[in-house]
RNA sequence: GGUCCAGUAGCUCAGUGGAUUAGAGCAACGGCCUUCUAAGCCGUAGGUCCCAGGUUCGAGUCCUGGCUGGAUCACCA
């Protein structure tokens, strides 16, 4: 429609002022709420062909509009602004016309194809609220291009090797008893990190006692016996020792373990999982060769590094004097591999805003080393999440805990319903079903409503609410329209699915259908931005109107059959819109709440 | 110090092609359940949109400078 509505305005200007005008020229926006009207016209950048005053141009331009296309009702103007108001008919057909979409789902001529890599974690650590905010945002955007027509192939690369793995092998190694995250009963990946937890408490008494002695900081640091061991068990596992390979297998087992349980409970799955230790060779072996190419070079300790001056950035490491490989020496050959098995039009790495330069040296190397596609690697770049007293550092325990975070919101549900005296007539498992839809939608709708390039503040203290603009809000209106659609099959109102062109709409049930009207285009703008909070403000403005309208009017006391087949056709499209939003944030609508 | 990001109500956040009187939620206060689910609805109160300039008929939005907070510039990942 908007588009047109430009079209019409770009004749009308002609008709009116013989002014041939630029398309860009001509703004249409959706009128403001406390405003009659559906779009709006700004008519200022018109004055200067009509040499009139804004609201006379309005004037002559609402006459031509109003001749040109039906669709429009009638227009009012105030200032330089011409608000036209679209028919009921034209409403009407537009319901109807969405009620008959097969699927929300842009069609796309030309699907993209989208890698998003995201979660990544390491495996030598519990994942935390930042792994979760990650983990939701790959999910969901991934969800969200898909919804945009495109092919998205979701992969997660695990960070399965490096001096942080060796440090909790270590750690194993001496304090482990044979001990098993079975012998002790708990998930494998907290047991794992308790192990790293106990390295890096020791690796600090380490250090302490050395400064006591003399040292300062940085040899401290360097000559610690605890981290020469650690550095010596990264040499030996590339080396290819069998002993820590064993050992190194068996931990990253309980940790997968333990990371499945958490995706599992997240609702997070990936067609491709990519493991660090099977890249870093091919990273090492590509590193190689371009010293021959004389793409990197070497320094006098056998060190190896890229020389980016020329573009602004500095020199970066890329082999360490040892021989071992660092985390972009994978990245490299990680991205070679993907372009070459999957072509994708785009890798969206999904990663914290504190790697930026790192993604920025990525690309780099790949545009020196001659693979023209190098711009093809797109970080999204997130913010932080933070606690009231600052960063989450979980080397200091100062987190918050994923599978904690998520075992509370499940009780926090379970107490709020009781409260509400809610759920009190069903069995236990489907009780629990609903909970868990409940309290995964409240975290999840809290983590993505925020801009994702923000940081975002969580305080563990005031936890998480279900009231207001939240993820349960937007469920209790879709349980609301399904207790309705129930009512209205236990009272046999025979529902035919089509609404009347003569029905007369209440301005409530235009303001909604606003709403609806919007929907593609909100889609198309937040996964071109690759925000899903807007699909999540979007789903509670849509809300809150429904209930507004809910709250004022009946639906199935409408004795007019007209009138309560357009309402019926109307609460099933905001349904339908609703979960089909929440559902590109991850977020299950429970069937009654 | 260089680069990047952010600063909007007490708190958490919308406002993303400049446009009509800057919006929500939470917290506070006051109303609404014999009427389709009150996890809801209505109302009151709450603002120097960090500051100063500039562009514009018009700036929370664009530009310049500054202030504050964060990230980053590692033989960490």
């Amino acid at each position: 429609m908007n588009f047109t509505i430009v079209k019409a305005v770009k004749e009308g200007i002609r008709a009116l002022y013989g002014e041939d005008i630029n398309i860009e020229e001509i703004q249409v926006q959706n009128t403001r709420k406390d405003i009659d009207g559906d779009f709006t016209i700004v008519v200022f950048p018109f004055t200067k062909y009509s040499k009139k005053k804004p609201e006379d141009t309005a004037k002559d331009l609402g006459i031509f509009l109003r001749n040109t296309l039906e669709e429009i009702g009638s227009y009012n103007i105030i200032k330089g602004f011409l608000n036209l108001s679209m028919s009921s008919e034209y409403w009407i057909s537009l319901l109807n016309k969405l009620a008959m979409l097969k699927s929300l789902d842009i069609n796309l001529e030309r699907p993209k194809t989208f890698m998003v890599e995201y979660s990544s974690p390491n495996t030598n650590k519990p994942l935390h609220l930042g792994h979760i905010r990650n983990n939701l945002l790959g999910n969901s955007i991934s969800k969200l291009l898909k919804a945009n027509g495109h092919k998205v192939i979701q992969v997660n690369l695990i960070n399965d090797r490096g001096i942080h793995i060796c440090k909790s092998m270590l750690a194993y190694q001496k304090w482990g008893n044979e001990e098993t995250p079975a012998t002790k009963g708990i998930k494998g990946d907290k047991f794992v990190g308790n192990f790293y937890v106990k390295f890096e408490n020791e690796y600090k008494s380490q250090i302490k006692n050395l400064v006591e002695q003399g040292f300062d900081e940085e040899d401290a640091k360097n000559t610690a016996p605890i981290i020469k061991e650690a550095q010596v068990m990264l040499q030996d596992w590339e080396n290819g020792d069998e002993r820590i390979r064993e050992l190194w297998e068996k931990m990253n087992s309980w940790v997968y373990n333990g990371f499945g349980e958490t995706y599992n409970n997240l609702g997070i799955s990936f067609d491709k999982y990519y493991y660090e230790s099977k890249t870093y060779k091919i990273g090492k072996d590509l590193i190689l060769k371009g010293i021959e190419k004389g793409i990197f070079f070497r320094k006098p300790d056998g060190s190896v590094w890229v020389d980016l001056k020329d573009e602004g950035l500095d020199e970066k490491l890329l082999l360490r004097a040892d021989g071992t490989t660092v985390y972009i020496t994978q990245d490299i050959a990680t991205a070679i591999q993907r372009v070459e098995e999957f072509s994708p039009d785009s890798i969206i790495y999904v990663v914290g805003n504190e790697q930026r330069y790192h993604f920025q040296v990525l690309s780099l190397i790949l545009k020196k080393m001659g693979y023209k596609w190098y711009d093809k690697v797109m970080h999204l770049s997130y913010g932080m999440v933070e606690l009231p007293e600052g960063k989450m550092k979980s080397r200091e325990g100062k987190v918050v805990d994923a599978d904690d975070l998520i075992a509370d919101m499940l009780t926090t549900a379970e107490n709020m319903a009781k409260e509400n005296g809610k759920l009190e007539d069903l069995n236990e498992s489907e009780k629990l079903h609903i909970i868990n839809r409940i309290a995964l939608g409240a975290l999840k709708y809290f983590i993505l409503k925020v801009d994702p390039k923000r940081t975002m503040l969580f305080n563990p203290t005031e936890s998480i609410d279900f009231n207001g603009n939240t993820g349960p809000f937007i469920q209790y209106t879709n349980a609301r329209i399904n207790s309705v659609l129930r009512n209205a099959s236990k009272l046999n109102i025979k529902f035919n699915g089509k609404a009347s062109d003569e029905t007369r709409l209440l301005k409530k049930e235009v303001e909604i259908l606003r709403l609806l009207q919007r929907y593609d285009e909100i889609i198309i703008e937040a996964a071109s931005i690759l925000d899903p909070g807007m699909i999540a403000n979007y789903c509670y403005d849509l809300s809150r109107e429904f209930n507004q309208y809910y709250q004022e009017y009946s639906i199935l006391k409408e004795k007019d059959n007209k009138i309560l087949q357009f309402r019926l056709l109307l609460i099933l499209q905001v349904k339908r819109i609703l979960e089909h939003g929440m559902g590109i944030l991850g977020i299950e609508m429970p069937e009654r709440m």
